[in-house]
DNA sequence: CGTCACGTTGACGGGAGTCAAAAGTTGTGG
DNA sequence: CCACAACTTTTGACTCCCGTCAACGTGACG
C-alpha cells in the first residue's frame, strides 16, 4: 500500500503519517464496465485512483448523459464534503481493469485538519478543475461540434496520449465510444460519428474499437482554431 | 473591520484570531462598472465581497464574453493558489458600488495553514461550484435558450431575489443587460430580448431599467420544465 | 435637444439534433 | 465452425432552433 507514496497530494509526509493515513484507507478493485459508485447513494467515500481509468457521468432528468471527467490514477473522486445532501450526483464506472483507494469522507477530513499542507494541496486541485471547467463552458456555446471533437481529443491526448510504437501519432488508449465521445462534448453519437469520419478522411486523426490515434496534431490543432 | 466575523468561512475563530487575520487584510471599495481586477494582470490577491455584488467574466479569443458568476457579499473571489501561471484568468467587474476586502494569496495561504478548519469551509465552498458547474454544463447543450434564461432567472431569484413591495413577485435588484443575461447561458443579445419578450407576454416575468421581477414562479418553472 | 447605449423585432441561413435504415463487430450458443 | 442476436457505427434526409445581420424604437444623460 505504498502507493500513497506516489500520489502527488501526500507528498512530503513522513513514513510515520503516510502509515497513519494509510490505515484508515483500503483497497478495491473494479472490471470494466463496473461502477465505483453510481448516482445517488449515500456520499459518504472518497476514492483515489491508484490504476486504471474511470470516467464521470451525470444525468440529467432528460436522459441526457454527460461525461464530466476521465480520470488518470492519482486523481481524487467522491464525496469531500460532508453536506446533507441526498447522495453522490454523479455515476462513477470503470472504463479499463481499475484499482483505486476508497476512504470515509469523515475520516478524509480528519486527514486534511491533522495535514493543512495536504488540504491546500486538495484545494489547488479543486480549483484548477473549477477554472477548466468555466474555461471551457464557455467555449462550448460558441463553437461547432468539430471544433468541440478537435478539443477533447487534443485534451485527451494530452492526459492519455502514448508515442505509439505500432501506430503513428499519439495513441489514446481508451475505450471510448462515440456516445462517450459525445456525453463529453454535448452533442449525439451520429454528429461525432460525422465529424471523426471527417478527421479520419483528412488523415488527423483514426481510430479502431478501443483506441484512437492523433496522426497529425498540427493540422487537428488548425481545425479547432478554424470555425470549420 | 469586524465584517470578518460576519464571513462563513471564518465562523467559529476567536475575537485574536480575528484580529490576526484581519491584520493581513485591506478593504476596498469600488464605484459601479469598476474591475476589481482583470485578466491577464499579476494574480496574487484574493478578495472577499462584503457589501455589494460583482460579475465575473471570462472572454475567449472570439472575443466572446461569458459571465461565470455573479458574486455575493460573503463569497471569494481571485487566486487562491500559487501557481505560476500568467495571471487572472478572468475579469471582475463591480455591478454596483462594492467594497471588498482584499488579501495577498500567500498571506492568505498562511492563514488556511494556521485555521484548517477554514480551509476545509474553503474547500467546500469551491468543491460546490464545481459541483453546480459541472451540474449545469450538461444541461447547457440539451435544452433551449428559453429554459436556460429561465433556470438563470430562478437561480438569480434564490440568490438575490427580494419579496418585493412596489412590485409583485420577486424582485431581483442587479443592473443586468441583455448582453449580461446572454453571457451568462452563452447566447446572443438578440435571443435573450426574444425569450423576455415572450415571458413578459405570458406574464411570468416583468423587467425594468436595472431590475427583474418573476410574476409567476410556477409559470416559469413550468417553461423551464417542458421543452418550449 | 442631440447623442449613444441598450432593447426590440424581422428576415435569413446554417449547424446540428432527430428519425431512420443499413453495414460492420462482438460475443454467444448450438 | 457457423449462425444469430445485440450493439455500435455510419450515412442520408429532414427539420428547426438560434446565431447573424440589419433596421428601428426608446430611455438616459450631458
Amino acid at each position: 500500500m505504498r502507493i500513497l507514496a506516489q500520489i502527488p497530494f501526500f507528498a512530503g509526509l513522513s513514513e510515520d503519517d503516510l502509515d497513519s493515513i494509510d490505515k484508515r484507507m483500503v483497497s478495491l478493485s473494479w472490471a470494466e464496465g463496473d461502477h465505483l459508485y453510481s448516482a445517488g447513494e449515500p456520499a459518504d467515500h472518497l476514492y483515489v485512483v491508484a490504476a486504471g481509468q474511470v470516467k464521470v457521468v451525470r444525468s440529467t432528468r432528460s436522459g441526457q448523459d454527460t461525461i464530466v471527467d476521465v480520470l488518470a490514477p492519482g486523481e481524487l473522486v467522491g464525496s469531500l464534503s460532508i453536506g446533507r445532501q441526498a447522495g453522490y450526483p454523479e455515476t462513477v464506472a470503470a472504463m479499463v481493469t481499475t484499482c483505486a483507494l476508497r476512504i470515509e469522507t469523515t475520516a478524509f477530513r480528519e486527514v486534511l485538519l491533522e495535514y493543512p499542507s495536504v488540504a491546500l494541496r486538495v484545494l489547488d486541485d479543486v480549483t484548477a478543475l473549477l477554472g477548466s471547467e468555466r474555461s471551457d463552458a464557455g467555449q462550448h456555446t460558441s463553437s461547432t461540434v468539430a471544433q468541440r471533437v478537435g478539443m477533447m481529443l487534443l485534451h485527451l491526448a494530452d492526459k492519455f496520449g502514448r508515442n505509439g510504437e505500432d501506430v503513428d501519432g499519439v495513441l489514446i488508449q481508451l475505450p471510448l465510444t462515440r456516445a462517450d465521445l459525445a456525453g463529453m462534448i454535448g452533442s449525439t453519437p451520429e454528429s461525432v460519428s460525422r465529424v471523426m469520419s471527417r478527421l479520419r478522411k483528412e488523415g488527423a486523426v483514426d481510430s479502431g474499437r478501443r483506441w484512437t490515434s492523433i496522426l497529425d496534431r498540427d493540422k487537428l490543432a488548425a481545425i479547432v482554431a478554424s470555425n470549420k
